[in-house]
DNA sequence: GTAGCAGTGGAGAACGTTTTCCATTACGCT
DNA sequence: AGCGTAATGGAAAACGTTCTCCACTGCTAC
């Protein structure tokens, strides 16, 4: 690896020049355009590449990322990452991917471990996982960070005084059901209600406001998780209990999925025997045309990358993109 | 944040002794106890995290593993991230994830910028885009970097002289076939011709290899990518030209995926219709009951980030391990 | 008694940058 | 002629580690 002392050498000037040239701030300190020219030939003739490292320690900050995810696997994560990596890219800096396995506790070593890489900013992608016993250790530590200085965005609700963007998930979900409702349905099940989960609670929030709007009488099934599978086994117990209702308000695309297989694996009909809507945006209901309320997970990414890439240069904390609803086929007037 | 020198001070040693104790080799110059106590003591008490970049400036080499994924969205990709994650973290490594887009451009430059960072490893996670103009300067740039020392792994085909950890693709969709036909089927169609892509190209072979066993005729429908979107739009040919086969094998679990939507939502019955299989072994298909050929994909990334953290120590390239097949109910005996 | 050696500690030179000073030149003014 | 100033270049001190020497202490073995 060559490095700027041998591009100095070659190209016969200070060392400092050639930082200055290649790397550096030129505009503070001008660089005649023929000194210029010579040392990018050296640079290119040398293979010069710069050690981000060594810049790292110089500057005390490292154009890396931090992104802590609840759960690497589940597209809603990913999607929000992958936004994170595109936007982050735009400003030359790279992502550090850490996968907390939906535990406190690991949210919290990876939370040290990207520190120790003098990473610019921390992304945390999940919710609180209340209850569990180091959460509050966790927002100690986050909460001490943040006030040394360190950048930290987190992605939804969470229990410690970062920088926040979040989708406004109790109107999202209102919207939603104000939608279903508008088709002319009363009998409108919520499946997804998971203790502790606090995306899940608002959004059962937002279902409960517009059906008690319409007097209608909500009615929301219980979860173990935000997965296919959970969203399956819940529909299994609704068919159980006597006939369906007009439609089904999934917590989110993942679930809707999962009640989506079941439905039609055992003969139902969408939207002709019920209507299933889902709030998502990942694009995993695409396949079945499923109903949905769109969350900008992507831009959502962006926005907290952009924020830390341009620390300083601007300092106000971007609003969270508004959600959109996309009809499919899997909704119909009553 | 404190440094070792601050450390130093406060314990009244050196700071070479300091940085013996706290993340050095006290195998190779011993430390006498109490020293080591009062060293630890103070780190304890200013809260020292050490400096991952001063680290891999002076190591030349950080302990971060660099990730190059076709894309990030796609299970199959995430699943081997996360394996490769979960195994870095064992041996105190970090993973940069990049993402390339399904673009050779991008591959390049991002393997440039994870060389920059002085990973100590780059694995790529996906195969080659045949006839992309950029592929050839992309295995050009890797080979360089392989032969001037840096640890390269490819979990996939791949045109470039790097370390290779593959699944045996053509014994996978070789035994799927064989197990479909071991049911009794014989008119048998494959989803998923795929020009240039390599890992689907060897799949068809493995499915040809086993329908001429069986003296059956192959019949191979091609796609435009492997997503469920494709998958659906291939199945609808299918069912627009004729009647449907026995049986259809996919080149993975996502075109399955969209098969079985589509299948199910114009109200055909799996296995009764038509057997479904796939491979793949993401939780896509878990949802469907679709039976797969499941590929240790987390197990694959593991194995490559335990490759690149012991370098050095075990310089042996692991052999890719072994599928095995998952049966589900989209398939059944004629 | 002294050479050799294991055990323990410290000084200081890197690693590759960035950046603050300082030095030199050239120029436009008075 | 003298001087302020902009343009341009270099020397050298950091940034926080690691690690190679070197120094000192007690030993043991002759």
């Amino acid at each position: 690896m060559a490095t700027l002392r041998e591009i100095a050498e070659l190209a016969s000037v200070s060392v400092a020049t050639a930082s200055r040239v290649l790397n550096g701030s030129a505009q503070h300190h001008p660089v005649s355009r023929d000194v210029q020219a010579s040392v990018r030939a050296a640079a290119q003739t040398l293979g010069y590449t710069p050690s981000a490292p060594a810049q790292a320690l110089k500057q005390q900050r490292s154009k890396i990322i931090g992104v802590i995810a609840s759960d690497i696997l589940d597209p809603y994560f990913a999607e929000m990452t992958r936004g994170i990596e595109i936007e982050a890219a735009k400003y030359g800096y790279v992502t550090i991917l850490a996968n907390a396995n939906r535990d406190p506790d690991q949210e919290r070593t990876k939370f040290r471990v990207l520190r120790e890489h003098q990473v610019s900013g921390i992304i945390f992608c999940g919710s609180d996982i209340e209850g569990s016993p180091g959460t509050a250790e966790l927002a100690r530590e986050v909460n001490l960070a943040v006030r040394s200085g360190t950048r930290v965005v987190a992605l939804a609700p969470r229990g410690f005084d970062s920088t926040k963007i979040v989708i406004d998930n109790v109107a999202a979900a209102h919207e939603l059901t104000r939608y279903v409702l508008s088709l002319g349905h009363r009998n409108i099940a919520f499946i997804g209600g998971i203790p502790g989960l606090s995306a899940a609670e608002q959004r059962i929030d937002g279902y409960r406001a517009a059906m008690f709007e319409e007097q209608a009488h909500p009615h929301v099934l219980g979860l173990s998780g935000m997965s296919q599978e959970s969203g399956k086994d819940a529909v299994t117990q609704l068919i159980a209990s006597g006939p369906l209702p007009d439609a089904i308000v999934c917590a989110n695309d993942e679930v809707a999925v999962g009640v989506l297989a079941h439905l039609w694996g055992s003969g139902y009909k969408t939207p002709d025997d019920v209507s299933v809507v889902g709030i998502g945006g990942a694009r995993s209901g695409a396949v079945f045309g499923l109903t949905t309320m769109t969350l900008p997970l992507v831009e959502l990414g962006g926005l907290a990358a952009r924020y830390i890439a341009t620390a300083g240069t601007s300092p106000e904390v971007p609003a969270a993109p508004r959600f959109e609803l996309h009809v499919g086929s899997t909704s119909a007037p009553r």
